[in-house]
DNA sequence: TATTTTTGTTAGTCTAATCTAACTTAATAT
DNA sequence: ATATTAAGTTAGATTAGACTAACAAAAATA
């Protein structure tokens, strides 16, 4: 006799409990601390009920839990956050790169769909995306095991002139400032040279691709960072 | 003094009053009732537990509840139901034709992502299939006002010889299936003109396309929906 | 028609996830 | 150093959504 298992949907955390999971990462300082009240402001509950979650997903094993102590994620729980927030990623960059969706309107979306239980959804964006390691932000990409490759970035502004760099990320990215990024043909992976820099207002004039004289206020400068190459 | 409001996610019904209302649609009768047994089975939830979410979607004003009854959706409850499933069907057809994935594979992915709130992310996979009427079963797929076209299919087992008609949909698609149609170049919407039916097996030769002559089983012509042409 | 079976309901329990009120510990400021 | 404020916890209530056990109504059958 066969017993029938039903293994429909496996979820092994509850959607409050990746929210919390996330929110987490996202707040830990150097040390990966993250205090009961600043979570309970990012998810907009209130600190008993934050305190009771800790407490669950300490017996989870997710987080470290003290009593009056700073909240740490442990491995366990940083490495289900980053896949999360990969999931997050490849669907925003999907619904931007691959159905048309301006940035502005992705996040609500991908804030949802983050949750789908599917790895074979999320391995084909990564596919159909050509396996990015970093979002239209500049930000990285987790890999399927969790792992995010950091890398050490400049700030173009913080370069001098003839230097030759790569535009890798783009920091606190608005609809309008990716706009102008457009319009100025300035993409992620561009190579660009300093050909000066103008102490007065530290502007910068650059080359890159077909544009041999392009202007960079310094608020743009500040915006983008870079690789040197 | 401006009073803050938060309608960032504004989920009219839950993920499990979505599920009620999407099983009672499909368990509907032609009198549009449905069986408290009937939806436990299909839901696996017991009986006691249907009942008492029977009795929320009628406060809803969702179904229409009387003791001892059978069920039934209200139009409101109705167009509920449809816009989930109009959610799904877009889903598998975005994930098959879109995405590359294999028929078989995007029921799952679909039900999780039926759910989703967003009317922006269904309008552009509409878009982008080219606002199709049926899925790849040859369901119809309701419009975003929840309204179902139902078209007087008959089964291409029923045609006689000499008759052209229009290829419209398929009966209980099996992967298998979708495979054989697919090897014998049989699509949606495609032209077949009947040359001649064997009394004996009711086996059919049709033509179509590039090919002047194939035989079709009569198990596979009673799975094909056609309209007269 | 009377009995049995199936279907449906009621009552009460449980867990997840939220809340408020009251209390405790830690941090800040006088 | 003490008083005040901020941060964190405990206790207890609430709602959604599930369950089991026991009962009631309707349907099927003898």
């Amino acid at each position: 006799m066969i017993t029938k298992i039903n293994v429909y949907f496996c979820r092994v955390n509850s959607l409050a409990e990746e929210n919390y999971l996330k929110a987490m990462f996202s707040l830990s300082n150097d040390k990966g601390e993250v205090n009961v009240n600043d979570l309970s402001k990012r998810l907009e509950i209130k600190m008993p009920t934050v305190t009771s979650m800790m407490k669950r997903l300490a017996t989870k094993k997710l987080v470290h839990y003290e009593s009056y102590k700073p909240l740490k994620l442990t491995d366990k729980g940083k490495k289900e956050a980053a896949l999360i927030i990969r999931k997050h990623r490849l669907t925003e960059m999907f619904l931007v790169e691959k159905m048309g969706f301006g940035w502005e309107q992705v996040h609500e979306i991908a804030e949802q769909i983050e949750h789908i239980q599917s790895p074979e959804l999320f391995a084909k964006m990564d596919e159909l995306l050509g396996f990015p390691k970093l979002d239209p932000h500049g930000s990285p990409i987790p890999d399927k095991n969790g792992t995010m490759v950091w890398v050490a970035y400049n700030k173009l502004s913080e370069c001098k002139a003839g230097d030759t760099v790569k535009l890798s990320a783009v920091i606190n990215t608005s609809a309008e400032f990716l706009k102008f990024l457009n319009s100025r043909e300035l993409s992620l992976g561009l190579k660009v040279k300093i050909k000066s820099v103008e102490p007065f207002d530290n502007t910068m004039v650059v080359s890159y691709g077909k544009r041999l004289s392009e202007t960079l206020s310094h608020t743009v400068c500040e915006r983008l960072l870079v690789e040197k190459v």
